[in-house]
DNA sequence: GATGCCCCGTGACAGATGTCAGGGGGTCAC
DNA sequence: GTGACCCCCTGACATCTGTCACGGGGCATC
């Protein structure tokens, strides 16, 4: 038998895939949690073999838990499930010590596969993601750039973010013009998007 | 036996209720589908006794395909089952003839239950959204507003979005500043994410 | 010690943005 | 037909934004 986590913050997802999960005779689901700092405890408690793991959550990202998870020294294997399909995740997850990450579009009678794969020892990664994330290339982002561009991201006025971050406006304004030089972007709210869909932020 | 639909355009999702569902006894998925145009083709073809459906999906959003559903006459009842609960969704759902709205948050033995009740001829809603939506408001922003607001959502230039629409620049920073007005928000962007949040775009 | 990179700041400039006043046209309800 | 909306457009204004050139300081690496 291979014994599985559940980590996903949605109750009906969380239910359906432990449904389908459970559906096969060597998977069995012996642990669910709701929040991405609840994920280590419950591996050290329980003890699976893999640990199926959403990367948004309310209460701790999930590649901060897979991050955990690794760095316990678990046997345990991280399977990242996710709704992004952002290269940058994946990079991050792969930073982090997963052993595979497919995204919730892949179709449900693979799933079972997957996880099996895992187990195995293998590191199994969607394939189109992995040619993405190579052609996407790395973060050229300052940490500067990076801190305000976050800032900025949802409207926030230059003047509010030099206020929070303790800076000049116009070192602000500096920051923000160089990652919209660097992401080839037209603004900052451009910047910010394609930044955060590459997983730079 | 209760007939359902199943539509969701993230096939483990869809995959994992169908598996959650059929441990029902008198519940049968008789059909899936992973995208919202395909909803209404599917309801005609298969005649479920209820249609769960994702709002935010690829191909087409799940509350213009709950509009269609209600406007073919089809005895088929919609039930929203989705991500986000925000209050202007729920309203649009409901105005959409909706007959449920529950988030994906909702413990994963309750849903069968209110599948029954949604086939039984009842409107279930989701009790904390719907105290949300009586304190969020209505939305105050005009069809034109919201068209431009979403064009410019992510970044887009007056120029661009101009010409989208075949506008004048001008009367695009007309649509904006007053959409800003309405929203009192800073600037375009945070009036386009505070929209968004309410679900008015 | 020189070079390179990052950080922080200033001043200046063109262009974009948000706001306002104003005008014309359409539709709907009273 | 008179308002009350909404739509579309114009022109003008102050402000914000993105860019550039420039300086100083820190911290690595060679």
């Amino acid at each position: 038998m291979i014994r599985l986590l559940l980590a996903d913050d949605q109750d009906l997802v969380r239910g359906g895939l432990a449904a389908l999960l459970s559906l096969e005779r060597d998977l069995d689901v012996v642990a669910e949690v709701g929040r991405g700092d609840q994920v280590l405890r419950a591996v050290t408690e329980h003890e699976p073999d893999v640990a199926l793991i959403d990367i948004e959550m309310a209460g701790g990202d999930g590649i901060d838990a897979t991050a955990a998870v690794t760095a316990s020294g678990s046997p345990c294997r991280c399977l990242i499930v996710t709704t992004f399909g952002r290269p940058g995740y994946l990079r991050r997850a792969m930073e982090a010590g997963a052993a595979g990450f497919v995204v919730k579009d892949t179709p449900a009678d693979q799933l079972a596969q997957v996880v099996r794969r895992v187990a195995g020892g293998e590191r199994v990664v969607d394939p189109a993601l992995a040619a993405d994330s190579l052609a996407g290339g790395i973060d050229p982002l300052t940490d500067r750039e990076r801190e305000v561009l976050r800032a900025a991201a949802d409207g926030a006025s230059v003047r509010t973010v030099a206020a929070q971050l303790h800076l000049s406006p116009g070192t602000v304004r500096n920051h923000l013009s160089s990652a919209i030089g660097k992401t080839e972007a037209e603004n900052r709210y451009a910047a910010a998007r394609l930044a955060r869909d590459r997983g730079w932020i």
